[in-house]
DNA sequence: ATTTATTTTTAGATTTACCTAAATATATGA
DNA sequence: TCATATATTTAGGTAAATCTAAAAATAAAT
């Protein structure tokens, strides 16, 4: 497989809701940044090696055989991910980009012993699930912070946009994953928040909200 | 610079002996396993970027910029090899192959992070010095183990042949880097040599010998 | 100094991953 | 339903890095 051809299944995975439903021409182009042309170029290639479904005008869905070829970018993508955060000491709002590039190294010794060495993490720097050598996925029951009530509470295990600016803000407002939230207030006209995070008093606004993973806990 | 290109400048690097003298196409054709007519092609673009002095039919030097690019690939390329050998346990006869891939991965941050972490290594596995940031590169007075005497001591700090089978050969016979070695006798029909290594005899063919780097130590 | 062999370059193709512009299919909405 | 808007594909082209075959330059050998 082509650097291009990896970056196009797992692109088709991530907009396909992890392959569940087909994806179209399009959305494949701008989020690679190329011309629909160029994308039905390459759906086409993919399709004669079989790694995606294709018909004309009605988009692509992966295969089995690109699912597994996409988990195994993935599992790549965030084991380089958490080596750079733990490892290295990269902020969690620059290990993406690199992990982009060292996500394409092919050498699967290399990332056994790499998951090896950092102890088989489970979730990447954003609280994203690591795929196992199989492609198994671990689920977790989480929700968004905005869907909760006042009084409940939850752990913070992940973050949905995984932005610069979006972490950045986090990292400002001094909110990391693992932290305890409980909500404290809701507030109807703007949907924002008052909540309590680390003892102190927080109030975030429906855009962060919505961006915020937790793991209800029981009171 | 693209990947091909680092490739090239690197192999002109090596072959012209860290960029002292020029390269003939041909040798950087089967270093490469190229055409050498790929290899012209190549040589105009690297000599239009100012990396290379050429002159038709005359072969290629690196220029100042060439040798300083190609110094921070083997820095990296080196770095990556330290890596997989100290902290993921591979062999040393395992690392090159992957550091060939890791070494076109673009981030300043990621290698000076990188030798952070692994402690400012001043070797690679194989005994190459890793030039640093500014391309400095460590100078050490050593010889070939075949240019030794008897009753010359030393230690063995480097292979010339870095190949899987000579690396494999020294694993069987249990040298490695750091051995303090003895010379007992040198035979002189075949230039074999006697010599005490961790305190057990071996005795080892001309060919062996003209390919370890000792450090002589004063007896 | 010629002839012959070797090395290197040129000329012209090929493949991959892109592109633009035009054609065609599908979706929308009056 | 039929016209219009949008999405997608086709046709034809480009740049990078390769290749083969042929031509030209250099080196080696008589
Ligand atoms: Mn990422
Ligand atoms: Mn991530
Ligand atoms: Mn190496
Ligand atoms: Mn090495």
């Amino acid at each position: 497989m082509t650097r291009s051809e990896e970056n196009y299944i797992k692109t088709i995975y991530h907009l396909g809701d992890a392959g569940m439903h087909s994806v179209p021409t399009n959305a494949i182009a701008s989020q690679l940044k190329t011309q629909p042309s160029s994308v039905t170029d390459m759906i086409k290639k993919l399709s004669d090696k079989k790694y995606v479904h294709y018909k004309k005008y009605r988009g692509v869905y992966l295969s089995e055989k690109g699912i597994n070829a996409a988990l195994t970018i993935i599992r790549k993508h965030r084991l380089w991910e958490v080596f750079l955060a733990e490892k290295l000491g990269f902020n969690w709002d620059e290990v993406h980009d690199v992990a982009e590039q060292l996500e394409h190294i092919k050498s699967e010794k290399l990332i056994d012993k790499l998951d090896a060495f950092l102890n088989f993490p489970k979730y990447d720097p954003h609280g994203d699930p690591i795929p196992g050598k199989n492609g198994e996925l671990a689920q977790r029951s989480l929700q968004l912070l905005s869907s909760l009530q006042p009084n409940d509470e939850g752990i913070c295990v992940g973050v949905k946009d995984s932005s610069v600016t979006f972490l950045k803000f986090l990292d400002k407002h001094n909110i990391s994953l693992g932290d305890h939230i409980k909500i404290l207030d809701a507030e109807e006209f703007d949907e924002s928040l008052t909540i309590q995070i680390d003892n102190k008093n927080l109030h975030i606004s429906k855009r962060i909200a919505t961006n915020l993973f937790i793991k209800p806990v029981r009171e």
